[in-house]
DNA sequence: TTTAGCACTCGACCTGCCTGAGTGCTAACC
DNA sequence: GGTTAGCACTCAGGCAGGTCGAGTGCTAAA
């Protein structure tokens, strides 16, 4: 059943007032915030209906009404008013977003900071990968007779690399020999392809350095591995305490640890949105998280390119700013898209030159 | 003025209870604590002497006495006895410590976790270098004809790697020349003997491909950078909350607030620790940062081999259990040098073999 | 349908009171 | 002299009661 339009707006300015101040919002109140020209008895009406109708609720008798994560619903829906970003804050944004391009990791880190400080809720942060990452190459440089480097490409154009230190000597040829059997057994081959069948075939052919295939392997097997379960990273935890609904430590402190342990964090809020393009906003009890019943959630995916995506997140209480946050993060997300579309190589002409 | 034995007693029961309990403690509760055979009233005589002299001091008149930062000290320095860890504690680090050896910067940041965990303290961990780290080697590996990947190696024996993307088309030859160019002109330097003459005469020599230089050496700094400003992880922040003397939500907020900034925890507490060996306490007023001035650190640092070393710290309140928190510090910190002491190569042979 | 008015509810806050833990001091004791 | 028992004193914390005021629902009139 539709509210009727001025229902609509009493619901809209308690949901606004209450995310300003926190407090239950009372009739007196809202004849001058909501802007009807009806007296408070017939926004008590209103009231009244409302809460019958589950959008908004009393917290003891005498108190005036606040929204119900139903009420939060519709407004999140239909009445809240898209937020535009001033200047300043975009300005602020871009010019963080600008900064050299680091490895992936930091900057998705650096992204989680950024939104936790325009929000000033606790942010988070992760990309991962849509699909299964494979081996796009080998290579191994040696560095000294006891001492190699191995490098590896996966096909989502991440690369790592790891230095190992042999307790025997090792020749060029050797290590030629290695790299091309490294290279014709195990690229493009996913994580659970990389059998121990096949690893002993590789290692019988290696002849005399037969150790060291494993030795490379398992940390390719790294590298894919943290590659499909990426981490997350979080930020701005002490801003949970700014708000009065986490006066109450017990609560704060459960939310605190609930953001800070990475595995619960990935499965039951990042990953799911990993899928889903956009934004999306999770009121309270939405979300499937029991340490997030009375919380709501805000996020937004991006794409990273190379088939891996990145979702940035708030979380605050229910009475959260609903409009500015989605506002932020999605200009946010944007921005990192944009920054991931381009190459990443600048123009190669350098503007220096006598 | 030393004081006597049974003074000694005394104060050391007084810090224990208080440790344990977070109350101020009377003569009464400490005739029995303390295994003195005196009555409270003889008590009651040699805690008022140790208030005179600065040991202990009363929230108010007719309360108990608490431990002065003094009276820590003495505590910390004298009176403390080493803890032995239980089995069950060193065999749970011992486990956690040999996980997969994967890189530094995740060990630490684990290493941090742990700590914190163990203590249920928050805890910080960080590891840079004492001194100054220069390139070791430079390697270009061609991915395809318009993209390879820069691996740059320093004196640490830390090695990093970047993809360029390029919007030209790029040859092995080419390649091959750059890689040498950069071996001759940019090995053994610092960063800021990294200077743009240095630049430039290479970017001359490179001939048709001057612009990758610029690319590669400024990737090389930024790895230098790096390694020099080593970021700081921070660990169990929600541990604050444990505590009573955090029920004062500002207080609370404004050490996670300090503990989130990476600038400031490196620069007041981390880095002079790198420089001094083993393990330290810092009471209280005796920390330099404002913000500490009513916490204590304990802080222990290790061997990271190749000139890096490395810090794990521990942050609560002045009434921290010294002891405890001591001994597992001490003994991770070991268990990390350990680690990082051995090869990082088991050795090479395999134990399943047909 | 709206409004004014009124009785009612209930949390927030203040006040004063009481209790008990803990003190310092004094005088007796060994 | 150090030690102890006893006693008067202090003060935070908890509890009970009272007041205040914001906000309500309901009713009756406009």
């Amino acid at each position: 059943m539709e509210l009727t339009d001025r229902k609509k707006k009493v619901l809209r300015a308690v949901v606004e007032s209450y995310i300003a101040t926190a407090e239950p919002v009372g009739s007196k109140a809202l004849m001058e915030t909501a802007g009807l020209n009806v007296s408070s008895a017939t926004i008590r009406n209103e009231l009244a209906d409302l809460t019958e109708e589950g959008y908004l609720e009393q917290p003891h008798t005498s108190a005036g009404r606040i929204p119900t994560p139903k009420g939060y619903r519709l407004y999140v829906n239909e009445l809240m008013e898209e937020q535009r970003l001033s200047l300043e804050e975009t300005r602020q944004i871009n010019e963080a977003l600008h900064l050299k391009m680091q490895e992936l990791d930091k900057v998705i880190n650096e992204a989680g900071r950024m939104v936790s400080a325009l929000t000033n809720y606790p942010a988070f942060a992760l990309a991962g990968n849509a699909r299964r990452v494979t081996i796009r190459r080998f290579d191994l440089i040696l560095v000294d007779s006891s001492s190699f480097i191995a490098v590896v490409m996966t096909d989502s154009n991440v690369v790592k690399n790891k230095l190992f230190r042999l307790p025997a000597e090792l020749s060029e040829p050797q290590l030629q020999l290695l790299t091309t059997l490294l290279n014709t057994a195990f690229v493009g081959k996913t994580l659970d392809q990389l059998t121990p069948e096949l690893m002993r075939v590789a290692e019988h052919a290696a002849g005399s350095s037969y150790g060291l295939i494993s030795l490379v392997v398992s940390f390719a097997m790294e590298v894919l591995d943290g590659l499909e379960h990426s981490s997350v990273y979080t930020s701005g935890t002490s801003h949970i305490l700014d708000h009065p609904e986490y006066q109450d430590l017990d609560k704060a402190q459960k939310l605190m640890t609930y953001l800070s342990e990475e595995k619960a964090l990935t499965e039951s809020l990042a990953l799911p949105a990993l899928n889903d393009d956009g934004a999306k906003i999770l009121i309270g009890p939405e979300n499937v998280a029991e340490e997030l019943k009375d919380t709501s959630v805000v996020l937004a995916s991006y794409d990273i390119g190379d088939g891996m995506k990145g979702v940035i997140g708030v979380v605050g209480p229910t009475r959260m700013d609903y409009a500015k946050v989605a506002a932020k993060l999605s200009y946010v997300a944007d921005g990192l898209a944009k920054l991931f579309g381009q190459t990443e190589l600048p123009p190669a002409k350098p503007d220096k030159e006598e």
